[in-house]
DNA sequence: CGTGGATATCTCGACGTCAAGACAGGTAAG
DNA sequence: CTTACCTGTCTTGACGTCGAGATATCCACG
């Protein structure tokens, strides 16, 4: 089976011949399988009324575990976000009762954002749908593939998570 | 040796014991890996003064052979952006001398966007230093380990290639 | 203690994208 | 022909994100 990234390589043969542009049969293929994921999980959120973005903030919180509580500072380190980014983001979750703010007791600069009861409700819905549906996208796929491609995949993000050099 | 993706799931196991989350092995990490190729994409392309949007637009060019020239239709399709996003793209490219819009003569409707040469220049270079940062990134891996890889991304990526059911 | 720099959060303006719609030109059926 | 629909491009308004800066607080060192 052939698919765009082999057509695409065929492409730029045809047009630089000098290029032995072998590393794309790899990488433009992470990309391009991050962009369809992107989709499908768009089209999961969706059914329970959320967005992406919703999603990457609430499990951010219900991963830390109860209380289920972090600072917006936490929050947008693990987010990838600027702070200003994460300051609307957690007001919109605030004003649609999926968050809460408080002060920090510790910090007085500080605030603590946390998962409301319905905040944890839609994420923990939404989580499970969202594995659910990426089990299905690796159908294809034997055990043994996983395995090896989530190896493979590790070896290749090791370098990024472990050098400051982001 | 671990990476981030380990910890998260790890985390989730923690929280919902329930949930069999092997599926995020893979799928964490090709967008995770994603996101890091993004920016050392970004890295590369700064460069040589250029945004990832500029050259996405240009290689679509590239690729398509002498006369370098495709209609702005295509190029939407192509980098799956919206219409208004495109003439916008090329509107700025056209003003930094990269491509030129002129009539189609077969359809009076229609545009066609063509490099130019600066362009072509620019794009072949920013494509060559691309390639080779993606090689380093790629260093890792035997050349066996690579086809694996690349095998096995295939075959998820296939589904969303063929399928309409964009 | 007090002072200078670091840290945490929020505010603000600019910008790129999207979605919807406008408009001109193409195209096929009667 | 001509009518009705489709296609290709551009326009417009709304929105989310970013980057820079403002403000308040913390903390280590003298």
């Amino acid at each position: 089976m052939e698919d765009e990234v082999d057509r695409l390589i065929e492409a730029w043969h045809a047009e630089r011949p000098d290029l032995d542009v072998e590393p794309l049969h790899v990488l433009s293929r992470v990309s391009r399988l991050a962009r369809h994921l992107d989709r499908a999980r768009r089209a999961v959120f969706a059914a329970h009324g959320m967005e992406s973005w919703e999603f990457d903030v609430l499990t951010a919180l219900r991963r830390a575990g109860s209380p289920y509580e972090l600072s917006p500072g936490r929050l947008l380190r693990a987010t990838l976000v600027t702070s200003g980014t994460m300051t609307n983001r957690i007001d919109r979750l605030e004003s649609a009762g999926l968050v809460r703010r408080s002060p920090d007791p510790q910090d007085k600069r500080g605030v603590l954002v946390r998962l409301t009861d319905a905040g944890r409700t839609r994420v923990d819905a939404a989580f499970a749908d969202l594995v659910d549906r990426e089990r299905e996208l690796l159908g294809s796929l034997s055990p043994g593939d996983r395995r090896t491609l989530a190896s493979l995949l590790r070896s290749l993000l090791v370098p990024f998570d472990t050098d400051p050099a982001a």
